[in-house]
DNA sequence: GACCCTGTTGCCTCT
DNA sequence: AAGAGGCAACAGGGT
């Protein structure tokens, strides 16, 4: 019997690009008389994931431009956005369209690898032959770890040294000058619909989420879907996903020769903001719109050229990468357990305000998390919205509400200020917000990254705290970067731009908006006429530093790990004062950092702005009271407590 | 065990 | 105005 000519499928995931791809290499390599260029529309990430408006948007910029590209190559193809979950739908795909390959992409992101082992049995069952390529990173992640002596990447120079024993670094594969025909798409069959509940992104839509009314999308033509159909509110970020620009972004930066030999990233100024001091291309890394060493090779042969002047990992642009595979190989390495401090053997257990739910039958955090402190969770809204009173801090974050994109130095402030650096809450909770709103949302880099400002791995230097007022002042004495992300202080003398609350209230009303209240009322008008209005800053920031400092230096010398059994089991709380900084009352009490809670039924925890819940008063023990009163907006009287031995 | 060095990106004061 | 040193001090790897 002659062998079938190979029918493929080639799944696009996270590599939405036509250059430098070892996976469409291997399934050219096929030489298939069919190639189906497939996205499938994962419930995961439309309803599991968090994910705003602005990343959709990106997404679906990628998928329209790869598209548009595959269609210039052959006329009679594109790429086929089919509305099915993988696991359901590639069965009938197989048949239908009698496949013989399915190819894709390799990743080790948590989700991804039960995913992908899930489909690949799937293929086994049904005779399909199944190819998988490295491609997302400089190195394979489990090729790494596994030359790191199988532990995590936890250092650049572990991941230089098992970089080292891999071997070079692939050189880019030119994109393909032609692709096969699809063969028939018929869809004889019926579609598979999703639960739409919970739906996690509820709160980033305006409309009716439609995405699985059909398989072929509402003109039955296979287009990506577009906002709309997924009932989201519209994107409001000015940055534009798609290889075609990305690409064009890379030319740009290999044209500038002296800016991309000599690039030193904690230089770079996180207040530049027209145009910015990085090159935006972390979410083409993350869709894989750019290849990572279509990125590397440009730089380094640029390097080479300018040996003597030019910077060094990890500052340099290849060094950025470099911690990109650091923080995936961390990732591979320890799977689930890495985005979460419980049962993280990896990280340091710190009893945060604010923590995270954990189902005890699975070990994993949940996606909602438990207030013990209103003040806490009041100081997490104020932070996410920008409404803290600090106006570097919430400059930075309403650039990232609206743009989806913060300079990294910036994202260093913001983390450092909501966990050992101010706020003194989980990082877990920044993590979520970063989730939410970045395009470049990486899960591996951001975990990585909140851990590393919060001190809990990768960096233990936690008395080296972030001012939101010396810090900016850095690169920005005159306060323009303020201004243009917090417009109700435009007026202000630079004198004041950082600290707005110094400055006398005449100037304020020359300068047409006045310091008060928390932000709760917006930033509109103030009752007394056409000033505006900013919070007054929500702490004494000297004050919480000092609180945090000791909160931190007390949970190092406890010494901790996610994975103790004493943080398993929550009788951490022994080794702790009643009076430490977090969830520290009793000697027992529920796993993790959990805080004891009143039941709630489901319909009104999900009524609940994403992940919050009401404050409940602990109830544990006759000597654990709170140790704030509900409602308290002030940490007054709270920071000459004492140290703790 | 003691010491030293290194670790992408702190703040403040002094020179 | 850039750089050094003090601040009170971390982990991890090497000797």
């Amino acid at each position: 019997m002659p062998m079938p000519k190979p029918r493929v499928i080639y799944w696009f995931r996270t590599d939405l690009r036509l250059h430098d791809s070892p996976a469409l290499k291997a399934a050219l390599d096929l030489k298939p008389e069919s190639l189906y260029p497939i996205w499938t529309w994962d419930p995961h990430y439309v309803y599991r994931a968090r994910v705003g408006p602005n990343r959709w948007k990106f997404l679906i910029d990628c998928q329209n431009d790869l598209s548009q590209s595959i269609t210039k190559l052959n006329p009679h193809s594109k790429l086929f956005v089919v509305r099915e979950a993988p696991q359901t739908l590639f069965p009938k795909l197989f048949k239908a369209w009698r496949i013989t390959h399915l190819v894709f992409e390799k990743d080790t992101d948590a989700y991804a690898r039960d995913r992908d082992t899930k489909i690949i049995e799937i293929a086994k069952e049904a005779g399909i032959e199944v190819v998988i390529k490295t491609g997302r990173t400089l190195y394979d992640p489990d090729e790494l770890v596994k030359q790191n002596k199988g532990k995590p990447t936890m250092s650049i120079s572990q991941v230089q040294a098992a970089g080292a024993k891999i071997g070079e670094i692939a050189r880019p594969i030119p994109a393909p000058k032609s692709l096969p025909d699809p063969g028939e798409t018929n869809l004889d069959f019926g579609q598979e619909r999703p639960l739409k509940t919970p739906d996690i992104n509820a709160i980033q839509r305006n409309g009716e989420e439609n995405s699985y009314s059909t398989l072929a999308g509402p003109n039955g033509d296979f287009a990506a879907p577009t906002l709309e159909e997924l009932g989201l509110k519209p994107a409001t970020t000015p940055h534009r996903g798609g290889e075609t620009i990305a690409l064009r972004m890379l030319s740009d930066l290999s044209d500038n020769e002296e800016y991309t030999a000599t690039f030193e990233k904690p230089k770079t100024a996180p207040t530049a903001f027209d145009p910015q001091a990085t090159t935006l291309l972390s979410p083409h890394m993350h869709f894989g719109s750019l290849s990572c060493r279509e990125f590397y090779w440009r730089v380094q042969d640029i390097v080479d050229k300018h040996k003597g002047t030019a910077s060094q990992p990890p500052t340099s642009l290849t060094g950025q990468l470099l911690f990109r595979d650091m923080y995936f190989g961390a990732q591979a390495a320890l799977g689930y357990a890495f985005g979460q401090t419980y049962n993280n053997p990896n990280c340091r257990f710190i009893p945060w305000h604010l923590p995270s739910d954990i189902d005890t039958s699975t070990g994993l955090i949940t996606g909602k998390h438990l207030t013990d402190s209103a003040t806490a969770q009041d100081h997490f809204q104020r932070w996410k919205h920008g409404r803290t009173g600090f106006p570097w801090i919430d400059a930075l974050m309403r650039q990232l509400q609206h743009e989806g994109w913060i300079h990294h130095l910036g994202r260093h402030a913001v983390a450092s200020f909501l966990t050992r650096g101010g706020c003194y809450i989980d990082w877990e909770r920044g993590a979520e917000v970063f989730e939410e709103w970045l395009i470049d949302h990486e899960a591996a880099c951001n975990i990585g990254n909140w851990q590393w400002l919060s001190c809990t791995a990768f960096f233990s230097q936690f008395y080296r705290v972030y001012s939101p007022i010396a810090f900016p002042q850095k690169w920005d004495k005159d306060g323009d970067f303020v201004r243009r992300y917090v417009p109700e202080l435009r007026g202000f003398d630079k004198k004041y731009i950082y600290e707005p609350w110094k400055a006398p209230v005449a100037d304020q009303r020359k300068w047409g908006c006045l310091v008060r209240g928390d932000g709760s009322g917006g930033s509109s008008t103030s009752e007394d006429g056409d000033l505006l209005v900013y919070p007054k800053p929500m702490f004494d920031f000297a004050a919480q530093r000092e609180i945090c400092l000791q909160g931190m230096k007390n949970a190092y010398a406890v010494g901790l790990r996610g994975d103790d059994k004493r943080v398993l089991d929550g009788t951490w709380r022994k080794l702790f004062d009643d009076s430490a900084e977090g969830p520290t009352e009793g000697e027992s009490g529920p796993p993790g950092a959990m805080v004891a809670q009143e039941d709630r039924g489901e319909a009104q925890q999900a009524q609940d702005e994403t992940t919050t819940t009401t404050p409940v008063p602990k109830t544990r023990g006759s000597a654990a009271g709170t140790k704030r009163a509900a409602g308290q907006t002030t940490l007054d009287g709270l920071v000459t407590r004492k140290k703790k031995k």
